[in-house]
DNA sequence: TATAAAAATTGTATAATATTCAATTATTTA
DNA sequence: TAAATAATTGAATATTATACAATTTTTATA
């Protein structure tokens, strides 16, 4: 055996898929050539960053979800950016943002499960220096990067 | 002009895209049809639900994103799922979870801008029963959907 | 508002890619 | 340990993306 399957997951989660141009030419009833000539554009624009896959994560062995309210030590409140870039870069780590209000950032974490989201927890108090932290974690994942899960 | 442009945009939200066997088989050096079976596989257990765009928001006039928590009035507390399936159906919303703590529900929301927003929250309120709300507002969108932004 | 330049649409031809199928190998089950 | 099931693979075929040139539409400018 050979464990395609893990590798094709870390694969999917950022990229290696494409448009279907003769799916949407049926569907919108255009001619393929002018679908691909405005892939093409939206592309070149950068208003698509990549295509990928959305999973069905309890499946995949990520169905523990977090929502991480952070607030950051004395230190790194200056610069919640550069903090942030280093949270982005855990595979974990679904999406983070630097927001307004009484949170420095707000970060969605899957993990497998409890045991793995308290070792990431953890650490990235220390690493990432934050002072205070609120977890919310998801009961239900009802929709999912535009995706409904039911 | 045709605006085929906003016609993608919207089915790449949630679909019309496909793996790349060709360049995943190169890329982890196995053969197409491994890969291909694999693929199938995956689609066949329901682990992916779907292949899609992830979009640079700014450029295509979604750049305000807003966190919302959400306490829902006493009618409503006792079927968050039910409401986070309403609040799911809408295009703007990027993800609903229902979650432990403090709150019911946690909205990812992207729109046009804050007046966009605003018309949005009024309606939201009534409509699916807000009894209170925190809205954490994007600065800065460093990940989406696993994906780095920069 | 006429005209030139640029951008967008389209059909045809071709290149690239996914998919089917049957054969082989590996793994699991009883 | 044999039989059944699952996974891997190469060759053939079907499907799809892409390149290209021609045409139409839109925009810019005088």
């Amino acid at each position: 055996m050979k464990d395609i399957r893990s590798r094709l997951i870390k694969l999917f989660k950022q990229g290696y898929c494409t448009p279907q141009i003769a799916r949407i030419a049926k569907k919108i009833k255009e001619p393929a050539t002018t679908i691909h000539y405005n892939i093409k554009k939206l592309e070149k624009e950068e208003a698509i960053k990549t295509y990928k896959a959305v999973f069905d994560y309890k499946k995949i062995e990520e169905g523990y979800c977090i929502y991480i309210l952070v607030n950051l030590i004395q230190e790194n409140y200056a610069e919640p950016e550069k903090i942030a870039k280093e949270i982005a870069k855990d595979s974990r780590v679904e999406s983070v943002d630097v927001v307004t209000g009484d949170y420095e950032l707000i970060i969605k974490l899957r993990c497998k499960n409890i045991d793995e989201y308290y070792e990431y927890a953890k650490e990235a108090i220390k690493k990432y220096g934050f002072a205070k932290t609120i977890s919310l974690t998801s009961l239900k994942q009802v929709k999912t990067e535009f995706v409904e899960l039911n």
